[in-house]
DNA sequence: CTTCTTGTTGTAATCGTTTACACTTCTTTT
DNA sequence: AAAAGAAGTGTAAACGATTACAACAAGAAG
């Protein structure tokens, strides 16, 4: 492997004039930049990027914390972050927390230790006051979760009103008994939209009934085996809220296993409105978040967080809408 | 921020020690050692991995190139990797290569610059030549494609031999129209899968039409836009063999769409497995790849180059499964 | 009481870049 | 023709760690 010094030799130059050529600097003469410009392609000189990153402290790369890979409601979210990122030359990495806490911490290692420029993350299962510290410490986004206290660098909706307002739709069809899915609790957003579920009953005096409520790993899986078990218990309700599309359609699934129709027999409603939900039969009444929007916005902060903007402590709440397909119906019990 | 010569001086020590103690070697006396891990927890001390990578020149990195983000063929594969590295102490970086050589070029370049101590690619959008000569010189696995000429660390299944029996499986069933769904040619995987289509009819000599051989990008869209629009030019075919599930589903929507059901009225069937197609309805029948042991193999295979070992020249062929499910149904035409 | 080990610590070179500063040469200005 | 400025290039000091080697002290062996 040659070096920046193989090269200055080659060309005839000291290394100061090869570096300068390599950064792109316009204080070298034509001749000179040509002679070197031969001298790296006959040697096949790649800059060695540990030394300039180690030289600069500087990676151009951004980490991305996802609770979970493969789950497409994060594909367009990057696609977004993206689009902003490439053309001012960061590249980004990706890596899942597993919903997990103690592997997320880990990860804010990664930044500590400078081989990356910055964080944006969607899991944020981390205590606010931790995410805090970091966020002013450090270039570090946190998108798809709102915290109230602590305010920082902050990209999502407001989970809680969506669930309120998709409870509130399934509330005018006429519904009263309802069973919720809520993802782990270690992730804040669905906690949240657990809240704003709560709230749309309390509003309109509707029981909740406890033992309806489950917490499931966010997955089909998890959804179908939590609803199945459920429903194998004798439970009773006419529309199930999930807090993800995931969720939602594990839990239709159980009930198609368990002989209920959905949703002739049972409205479900799920969130995110991820690409399986048009897909699925039948096709999901969810919650669509502006996914492009939230990579591109969170990317743009993030930026200017790395270019040296002091953290703005503001919240910025972007809208969701709606979706009503088939598995909500128009069914009104009783 | 604080470095190592912060700690040493609060400790009281040579940079060296800490050095030693950061290190992990046994031969510092647990007295000093007390006083330097005291001195690193009380000035908050991260060793800065940029120079420890640049000193070292080993990052514990490694690459991954997947052709798309959010397919969830791979997210089993990714977790098998991982089962393997992270208990070495390596990480993972996931990139997308969107499929397009060009930029699947460039990554190689994050290896040459030792951002990364190796790569797994499952893209390979590549000419072989290139790729072996990255292979020859970096450790490089290329994983999920089969590379005849110049063979070197490669783990796959034997793409054109699995879509020789799926379709061998269709022309069982007495189907003699068919119709092919291939992903982008960049794809050599594609490529592999086409042909064993192909001589899959030639060996029972039944004819193919070419205007039946579709190219597409391999998504859902991909499918359907592709099927409709074959479907609105009048084709006749009773069975279609996709080189891809999401691209068979979005067949099998554009299939419904155009009043056609399947399997009663045109058998289709895709490739990979994907989670989607036991969901999805009708339920694909299709090709399942061992694909946490392809993760599992490659992975160790990359760690074995990077710990030295020469490339073995050696393919790794695993065994994949077809998975008969409803979408084949047992229709026989005429 | 030397001498040899053994265990622990320090000194200093090193990795491959970037960049402030100094220096040369050449042009322009007076 | 001398002075000043501009343009191009080189010298050398960083950046923060690792590690070969030297050095020293203390105990063991003779």
């Amino acid at each position: 492997m040659s070096n920046i010094h193989d090269v200055a030799q080659c060309a005839g130059v000291s290394i100061a004039t090869v570096s300068r050529v390599l950064q792109g600097s316009p204080k070298v003469s034509p001749k000179t930049r040509n002679r070197i410009n031969e001298a790296i392609k006959e040697l096949n000189y790649h800059p060695n990027k540990l030394a300039q990153n180690f030289r600069t402290q500087k990676t151009y790369n951004i980490l991305i914390i996802l609770p979970e890979l493969g789950n497409t409601f994060y594909t367009e979210i990057l696609a977004g972050i993206e689009s902003v990122v490439n053309p001012q030359g960061y590249r980004i990495l990706v890596v899942s927390s597993h919903g997990q806490p103690a592997l997320e911490a880990s990860l804010y290692s990664i930044l500590e230790e400078k081989q990356v420029d910055g964080i944006i993350t969607f899991s944020a299962s981390l205590p606010a006051e931790t995410m805090y510290q970091y966020a002013n410490q450090y270039p570090v986004v946190i998108a798809c979760r709102r915290i109230q206290e602590g305010n920082f660098s902050n990209i999502a909706i407001d989970n809680e009103k969506a669930s309120f307002d998709i409870t509130n739709y399934l509330l005018n069809l006429g519904h009263k008994r309802f069973c919720y899915l809520a993802g782990p609790s270690e992730l804040p957003l669905y906690n949240d939209r657990l809240l704003g579920f709560r709230k749309a009953l309390k509003k309109r005096n509707v029981a909740i009934d406890e033992n309806l409520i489950l917490r499931c790993e966010s997955t089909i899986q998890g959804g179908y085996d939590n609803v199945l078990k459920l429903l194998n218990r004798g439970a009773r309700f006419s529309a199930l809220v999930a807090g993800g599309d995931t969720l939602a359609i594990g839990a239709i699934r159980a009930l198609n296993r368990f002989g209920r129709s959905v949703p002739s027999e049972c409205a479900v409603v799920g969130f995110d409105d991820i690409e399986l939900s048009s897909i699925f039969s039948p096709s999901l009444t969810t919650v669509r978040q502006p996914q492009r929007e939230i990579g591109i916005r969170s990317a743009e902060q993030l930026l200017d967080l790395i270019g040296g903007a002091k953290p703005t402590f503001s919240t910025e709440i972007l809208d969701y809408e709606l979706v009503i397909r088939e598995s909500s119906g128009d069914f009104r019990p009783e």
